[in-house]
DNA sequence: TTGTAGGCGTTATCAG
DNA sequence: CTGATAACGCCTACAA
């Protein structure tokens, strides 16, 4: 172990003890094959008795880069606080990341202004090597600017195209996000499958991509095995259990009402779950519900909730993979790329 | 905006344009109060128009300093994955960092091994000014090799000391922590204002020093009251639904039966809801249950839960700020902080 | 008040 | 194969 603080070991006191050149020292740390036997032994000896680590800071300058991934979010800290969402998604980031020696930097941004303030800090300082960005707006400015910057980045969910200008050819960003359209369809399928004809789809707000679509894959499902689509079938609420209620109200006025419900969220399903209930309709036997997400709280309702798996450290992992990739000059195709979800099923259907 | 691209822009060249010295450029940066304003005027303006920023790395290396603090998790990342304490914890930090310039760098450690790996690749390399640990062991090897080289860290959660030696004066490490035993002997107390007196402690594993925390909290608060302890009223359990159900089960069966239960977590005060409910006991008006951290999932059960919230946003904010004022050389006093917690009346209690 | 020059710890290019 | 030496971009004595 070493005797001296960490911070004041540099390789050229291992240099001096050793009695050979700093540059030696740097060499046997880089494994560099040219380097004497004999040499390479008394630096690694002095090395391991002095507890010598490189200064990572040096080695970022030097190097122009710091083996930092950025992951900014741009939501409030109180929005995030509990959204188990972030849990996973830091972590699967960190564990694919650090099998690479990739550390991960996580910023959030509060306000647009924010976003600005956070894109200048971690990008233009180059205190990053590259970004992943979730929950883009459509047309996000930062998009353009990180493309024509030429700094690496991927994104996680689904994004809008920009205006593309017709004569500035721009490359397609690197984007990861999960199968909506396929996840609403393999639901409403095994819906379908066990009997469900007249089946209910409660969105969240409509002018979300998410939203709409997710409802591609449910009309799509039903149209498939022949089951026309009716629009009174179709509700859109605000994400809370009270929105998954009153929707769940509504549907159950539509004559004649739906023996299954699809709902974005669990906690719009949960909600419709209880309205139904209330109405007195027993679960699955009367009415199927499924969820997306499969939250914790999936197991704890009673019935439990059936949900949609959003792959979350699959999305992460090949996210990140394709930074790193991007990073270090590999070429990335796709450029985009679909992770399948999968479904979960409990009781309530 | 610059028509260079961003990583080309340094002071040199900023330099060159205003037709300064480097070093002048430098100064305006660092607002010297020294410069000639029309000189300040001419930098500052093909700054603005060249769109420069500081190299980060330059900086750090020069300043010694990465203005990055670290979160260390001892987790595997599955473990992570849906815990909204890190949601949470990570949240709360970057907010209070970011007010100050820092960043937040954060790495997990799966194994034993990988834990002194993150600990090298972290201080050692001074890839950041200092560090968070969270669920530090008891006499954790880490704390006192993070003391002996005297780099900045602050503790979250309650750790127990290390063999001390009588001779070697050891600083006491700066950290944060809940107050444990006050939050089990007001919850305690309340139940006991709300007309209960045998009242049930349902505590995680023997072994957890949380545990035991919380049980001195409970005892201090019914013996105060005039009521004898009774240890048929104090069961152990994992921590689980089935957990909390097992250990309902048991203090059913000691007569005469609880009327109040204490969990020391929601899980487990959900499973013991709900093995009450199974022998017939209507809630709150028959038994009184009372859970610990406030998840969402109380909202959710029936009947909502009651439960005492920990306050993650004061411990991370309270640590952050402590990593903060240690790197930057101020005193920190007193080295251990508790943070009080409060109770989020529901339905059950 | 401004410029010159040295150094932070590393890596990499030269000669020797 | 090894040792000087020059960057990397920034900050800051010290000199002018």
């Amino acid at each position: 172990m070493g005797t001296k603080r960490i911070a004041e070991v540099r390789q050229r006191e291992i240099a001096q003890l050793a009695r050979v050149s700093q540059a030696t020292v740097s060499r046997v740390l880089n494994n560099d094959p040219q380097v004497n036997e004999e040499l390479r032994q008394r630096v690694l000896s002095v090395m391991d008795a002095l507890g010598y680590v490189p200064d990572a800071r040096a080695q970022s300058l030097r190097a122009q880069r710091t083996r930092l991934l950025g992951l900014v979010i741009h939501r409030a800290p109180s929005a995030l606080a509990y959204d188990p969402f972030f849990s996973a998604l830091i972590a699967s980031i960190i564990d694919q990341a650090g099998r690479q020696g990739y550390h991960l930097c996580v910023d959030a941004a509060r306000t647009v202004r924010g976003q600005r303030a956070i894109y200048e800090e971690l990008l233009r300082t180059r205190r990053v090597d590259g970004l992943i960005l979730v929950e883009s707006e459509a047309r996000d400015e930062r998009i353009a600017r990180l493309t024509a910057e030429g700094f690496p980045f991927v994104l996680i969910g689904r994004y809008e195209q920009g205006v593309r200008h017709k004569n500035i050819p721009q490359e397609e960003p690197c984007s990861v996000d999960n199968d909506n359209v396929g996840a609403a369809r393999m639901a409403t399928l095994y819906l379908i499958e066990r009997g469900c004809r007249r089946i209910g789809y409660i969105g969240g707000p409509a002018g979300l991509t998410v939203t709409r679509d997710r409802l591609l894959g449910y009309r799509d499902a039903i149209e498939r095995c022949g089951i026309p689509y009716d629009p009174r079938l179709v509700v859109f609420s605000e994400f809370s259990e009270q929105g998954g209620a009153r929707a769940m109200a509504e549907l159950l006025h539509s004559a004649p009402p739906p023996d299954a419900v699809l709902a974005l969220d669990d906690v719009l399903a949960i909600g419709a779950m209880r309205e139904a209930q209330r109405h007195g309709l027993r679960i699955p036997e009367q009415l199927k519900v499924v969820g997306f997400n499969d939250t914790p709280l999936c197991a704890f309702v009673e019935p439990p909730l059936t949900s949609v798996a959003i792959d979350i450290a699959g999305l992460a992992r090949a996210a990140t993979q394709r930074l790193i990739d991007l990073i270090e000059g590999r070429v990335v195709e796709p450029r985009r790329l679909i992770v399948p979800a999968r479904l979960v099923p409990r009781e309530s259907a």
